[in-house]
DNA sequence: GTGAAAGCGCTAACAT
DNA sequence: ATGTTAGCGCTTTCAC
């Protein structure tokens, strides 16, 4: 690797000082530098093929114009869109991204906290998991800018950008109460964190007014649950006195293995069984009857965590919270005959 | 922000130089040094909680223990589980990835090159897109060390990882071939990168047995296609004296988007028409008769880059190419009765 | 208008 | 066994 140009290399070629190229180079004291020498070490740094090393920057200026993100689970295409859409908006921002995934384990949460911290980044964006609270008061404690996407805690101020979950599951349940269903099942996950819990809230809130016991009807697994698990959640719900004729998967994971579960057992969608599922995805559109979908606003959630830490690393004390509105897109898996199309 | 402690925080407070702190810290001059002391020093590090500033280390080493990865396509499947799998291997290896998508695109590419190495990332993981020669020739006279994963160019000497595509699609072919098709349609990309030529090539040779025209049956599509192409791609290989029975798709996306097309035109698989995709996606295994696939070792493919990448920055000066062998998954798509199985 | 010099936090060659 | 010192490449204060 052929030695690297320096401010130094290029003052010596000028006859001028480091300080003066740094100046020109950052388009610093324009008013005070004489033309003809700013062109000149214009030129040269040109010729040398000069950049400037970001880590001597950085040490300096206690700025690394670096975002660390950290997902819950970078296989879930709900992190890695989020991912790329981040990367983007950073990239406008002038940052640069680097990231990891926390397979959602407060250790590896942790570990990766340390790592982007020693690396000074200027802020975090962060798809939590359960288990990390510790951390996130650390965070704060230590004023550290970040954002919280889709995973909040509610009983801690801190910025984040997340969906109305309550609203979303209110919605979906209600679709499904609407076209005729009055049984209907949820599967969800086993988990403590706040937007699942609205989930749950929502579809809750939606079917007791038909429902005394919704509850009966809600079956959680284990985040890795496996096949047999959702075998086993179908079994609780279709082989009982009162088979659910809908069912409401409140993940994309879930909503996928639940998929091929029917369809392996060939039950007719939406005749012997309705099906509404959380989070976008182009599976969904794929099944014989493609799938009634709540879809988050991705982009917009992401446009609006990358604005908001920008903000908050500009210096802004005050807490910002977005909570943006899901979308119904109804497709065949949930209605027997009329209009399908997106609510 | 309260003050980071520092090295020299803790040598204050330990009453020892900054150069003890350090050695003690870092495990060097284990020998020499009290034990006591030693002790003493980590416990006050402790107590100040300290972490290293990766940046003055940087400045300091010359490394970042960083590496680079630019993905053609973040949007597709191949690139973010690839991203996963690198970014999981340089963890255990110590590194932080820092990434960065070109979609597709040189200029793109260009920058991204020129970020890297302004934050002088240790190597970069690349997964190429079309035009990027000369910036990969610009790495290579700077000696900075790189991997080519999935893209290559042959006529450029450097390390890479890459599936054999004249094996994969002679292969997938020949499986066509075998079970009764003769005339075979392909439809691919415009692209002049050497690992889609394979492919082409792979077929070409295959078919060319039976068929004294394969070309007549290739259609190219530009990146970036939509609906209507696909559909136009069929029309063509459909709608002739000859039609094709059986149709080879050399993308994952390709492959989506076909099948998309083929179900919404309810023509029945593999009875009409069989179906071979490259790249493997779950999405393939929705449709009401999965689908045959050729299968990347996608996690091999992940640990060899970045085995590779570290011993090329370990100052390994002789290039590694590791040409890797697909795996044909056989479903249904492609069978009218029989074994399924991986091949 | 321009330059000298200090210093960001760390490492390592060279004292002692 | 430990400390002194120089310096990585840059920014910025202060002096001329």
């Amino acid at each position: 690797m052929d030695k690297k140009p320096s401010l130094r290399s290029i003052a010596q070629q000028a006859g001028v000082s480091t300080t003066l190229v740094s100046y020109v180079l950052n388009g610093k004291m324009q008013n005070r530098i004489k033309p003809e020498v700013a062109r000149r070490v214009r030129e040269i740094a040109e010729r040398q093929n000069y950049s400037p090393n970001q880590i001597a920057r950085s040490l300096k200026t206690n700025k690394t114009f670096t975002i660390g993100l950290i997902v819950a689970d970078i296989s879930n295409p709900f992190s890695s869109e989020m991912a790329r859409i981040i990367e983007d908006r950073a990239d406008l921002a002038g940052y640069t991204v680097i990231y990891g995934s926390c397979d959602e384990r407060p250790e590896k949460f942790q570990k990766l906290i340390d790592v982007f911290l020693d690396r000074r980044v200027d802020g975090l964006i962060i798809i939590a998991c359960d288990g990390v609270l510790p951390q996130i008061q650390y965070l704060l404690s230590r004023d550290i800018p970040f954002v919280l996407v889709d995973r909040y805690f509610p009983e801690v101020a801190s910025n984040y950008v997340a969906l109305d979950n309550f609203q979303a599951s209110y919605m979906g349940a209600n679709h499904l109460l609407d076209h005729g269903h009055n049984r209907i099942g949820m599967i969800t996950l086993d988990t403590e964190l706040f937007h699942m819990r609205e989930r749950t809230r929502g579809f809750v809130t939606a079917l007791s007014e038909f429902d005394p016991n919704p509850e009966q009807s809600i079956v959680r697994l284990k985040d890795g649950f496996c096949p047999q698990d959702i075998e086993q959640a179908f079994d609780v719900l279709l082989k009982r006195e009162l088979p659910v004729s809908a069912v409401y998967l409140t993940t994309n994971k879930l909503g996928m293995q639940a998929l091929k579960y029917i369809h392996s057992r060939k039950i007719k969608v939406p005749q012997e069984l309705a099906v509404v599922s959380f989070d976008e995805t182009e599976f969904l559109d794929l099944f014989a009857t493609p799938v009634t979908q709540i879809k988050q606003p991705l982009q917009e959630m992401g446009e609006h965590a990358v604005r908001i830490l920008v903000e908050s690393m500009g210096g802004s004390s005050s807490f910002t919270q977005v909570n943006l509105q899901p979308l119904l897109a109804v497709r065949g898996s949930s209605i027997m005959t009329g209009t399908i199309g997106v609510i």
